[in-house]
DNA sequence: CGGCTTTGACCTGCGC
DNA sequence: GCGCAGGTCAAAGCCG
């Protein structure tokens, strides 16, 4: 006959600890420890037995260290700054309830602190080892469902919150896109133009800007001015190649411009296509760069919106995401068109790199390069850097959404960083999982924040779980307010185009409410899964960069960065469980 | 003939 | 200032 003490610690700190003690009782020594609520009653299980309970009030955080102490407080009648509650119940106490001490230290023993404070005879050791495995277990189930539960507090909080975030990204694109067309300042900026370059030819000027245009960027440097004479000495004067005139009063626009950027317009045949592609990012360099200096003039406030705008797209721009597959052939199928337009040895490799443009749409400034690995020459790198301005095939989406995700990913945590607001480490610790860090790796060194996709290492790229652990989008919302609308939109509309390739979105209670997603045709899903490789690179990328449930992923994040900030001293949320947690 | 590739030259940034 | 490496251009050649 068991008696009828009921030891508890009640979590007055954090009920959410509750199923710790919540679940059926444990059998320890012959007695029984049963759940009780925070007001110290059972709430369940109560014993039918009589005898006397002691209910010992322990915080959760006091550990088996306060047990021992409401032990003692039992025993001796003190109260030691820990609650303990003394009830007679019905008929006659058994053996085991006239050792109190000796129960609660039994329990202390069974958490593995302290073996030395268990009294009870050896007769029962092997029941005491049984009983204590029982109850480390269920300390860690309660742990976990404990976790559990406030993760999904913390989840519903952050999908809530997300949501907000989507309407005011949606109004405010929509508001940015009314604003472009309204405030396209031709007139204003081809005067401008032509009283900078001192009768510049303006046909040139007419044709950009008379096009419409998706975005309005400046240049960093834009408002820095060369002196024109110093360009024309330079080297580029004895050169033969047509247009370089005309160029220079190009240079001494944007000249201050990123490299990868000044490159695109250094001579006159990129001017030309540039200004022949209203789209293109170097005719919006040279348009902004005029802007930038009307801005000087008129409006300053806008001017700055414009010049972060600028230097948002602008480190879009130098964004990489590369992606390392195996494969034979000299180029992976990724649905664009592309035109090989120049290949160097590099340093280090003994194969050649490629270089490649987007040519699905004049002035695309998306680029690639293509190398094999020095150390393995199956494995082909393909970086990409720039996001399509123009609408992708079904074939395409795959990897222009990878493209612009994972930059995505990279920018919004790199600009935070920037800020303080983030620290690389956590940013690549929230980002990559230990458990994916042989799939993706960030690399924020110079020139180029990168980020590696690394496909060789997965045999199974439709492995959900492994996939969308990539996809945790830490972001720190002030600091990536200025570069959330642009990567974030392009991402969400790549998103709700390709989310027909996730292969399980019901399981996610987080999804519910969410815009449903765009299922693309079959057609097209056959055409993305077309190739094998385009099956593994169009998986990766589904799994990657568009997972309908973007608000767990998010939140995984923000969870992750939040959970790794905090750094409390019990929290498990730090444990990669949270996010596989997260996301089922 | 148009589009694409090849390839040498050029430009720029960076380190010394 | 110089050299190196990365990136780009464009003339020339190739191909369907």
């Amino acid at each position: 006959m068991d008696g009828g003490w009921g030891v508890t610690t009640v979590a007055e700190a954090d009920r959410s600890v509750i199923p710790f003690f919540a679940s059926k009782p444990s059998v320890i020594s012959g007695m029984k420890i049963f759940p009780v609520s925070l007001s110290g009653r059972r709430e369940r299980d109560e014993p039918e037995e009589s005898g006397r309970r002691v209910v010992c009030e322990v915080d959760f955080f006091s550990g088996e260290r306060e047990i021992k102490k409401a032990a003692a407080a039992a025993r001796g009648g003190e109260k030691s700054g820990v609650s303990v509650k003394e009830e007679v119940l019905h008929g006659e106490p058994s053996k085991s309830d006239l050792n109190v001490n000796t129960r609660l230290n039994l329990l202390t023993a069974n958490a593995g602190s302290d073996q030395s404070t268990v009294e009870d005879g050896s007769s029962l050791d092997d029941k005491r080892a049984r009983t204590s495995q029982v109850s480390q277990m269920q300390m860690e189930l309660g742990r976990l469902n404990a976790e559990n539960q406030r993760l999904k507090e913390m989840l519903s909080q952050v999908s809530h919150n997300y949501q907000a975030l989507q309407m005011h990204l949606i109004a405010f694109m929509q508001q940015h896109q009314q604003q472009q067309q309204q405030q396209q300042p031709v007139p204003v900026l081809e005067s401008a133009v032509n009283h900078e370059v001192g009768g510049r030819k303006s046909e040139e000027m007419v044709s950009a800007a008379a096009v419409p245009r998706q975005s309005l960027n400046l240049g960093p440097g834009s408002v820095t001015q060369e002196q024109p004479d110093e360009l024309s000495n330079s080297s580029s004067g004895e050169r033969t190649r047509s247009g370089s005139l005309h160029n220079k009063n190009n240079l001494e626009i944007v000249s201050k411009r990123p490299r990868s950027d000044q490159e695109n317009s250094r001579d006159g045949k990129g001017l030309v296509d540039r200004e022949e592609s209203p789209d293109s990012e170097t005719h919006e360099w040279s348009r902004s760069s005029k802007a930038a200096k009307l801005r000087d003039n008129e409006n300053a406030v806008c001017g700055a919106k414009l010049v972060d705008q600028q230097a948002t797209e602008a480190t879009m721009r130098k964004a990489r995401v590369s992606v390392r597959a195996r494969s034979e052939a000299p180029l992976i199928s990724d649905g664009c068109q592309w035109r090989k337009y120049g290949q160097k040895m590099a340093k280090g490799n003994p194969c050649p790199r490629a270089y490649y443009r987007c040519t699905m749409a004049v002035g695309c400034p998306v680029r690639k390069q293509v190398q094999r690995c020095a150390e393995d020459t199956t494995i082909l790198i393909t970086t990409y850097e720039g996001n399509h301005n123009h609408p992708l095939p079904p074939a395409a989406v795959a990897m222009a959404s990878t493209t612009s995700a994972a930059a995505s990913m990279l920018l919004s945590g790199s600009m935070s960083s920037t800020d303080g607001l983030m620290n690389p480490n956590l940013l690549a610790r929230a980002i990559l999982p230990p458990c994916s860090s042989n799939i993706a790796t960030i690399s924020a060194s110079a020139p180029f924040p990168t980020i590696t996709l690394d496909l060789t290492h997965s045999p199974n790229p439709l492995h959900p779980q492994r996939q969308q652990q990539q996809q945790q989008q830490p972001f720190s919302m002030p600091a990536a307010n200025n570069t959330f609308p642009q990567i974030l939109g392009q991402a969400l509309y790549n998103q709700s185009r390709f989310s027909g390739l996730q292969l399980s979105q019901d399981s996610n209670p987080t999804s519910k409410g969410l815009p449903l997603p765009i299922p693309i045709p079959p057609t097209s899903l056959a055409q993305v899964q077309h190739t094998s490789f385009a099956d593994t690179v169009s998986a990766a990328t589904a799994a990657i960069t568009n997972d309908p449930n973007f608000t767990a992923l998010i939140a995984a994040a923000i969870s992750s960065f939040i959970s790794a900030n905090n750094k409390q001293p019990n929290s498990t949320s730090s444990n990669p469980n949270t996010t596989t947690q997260q996301q089922q």
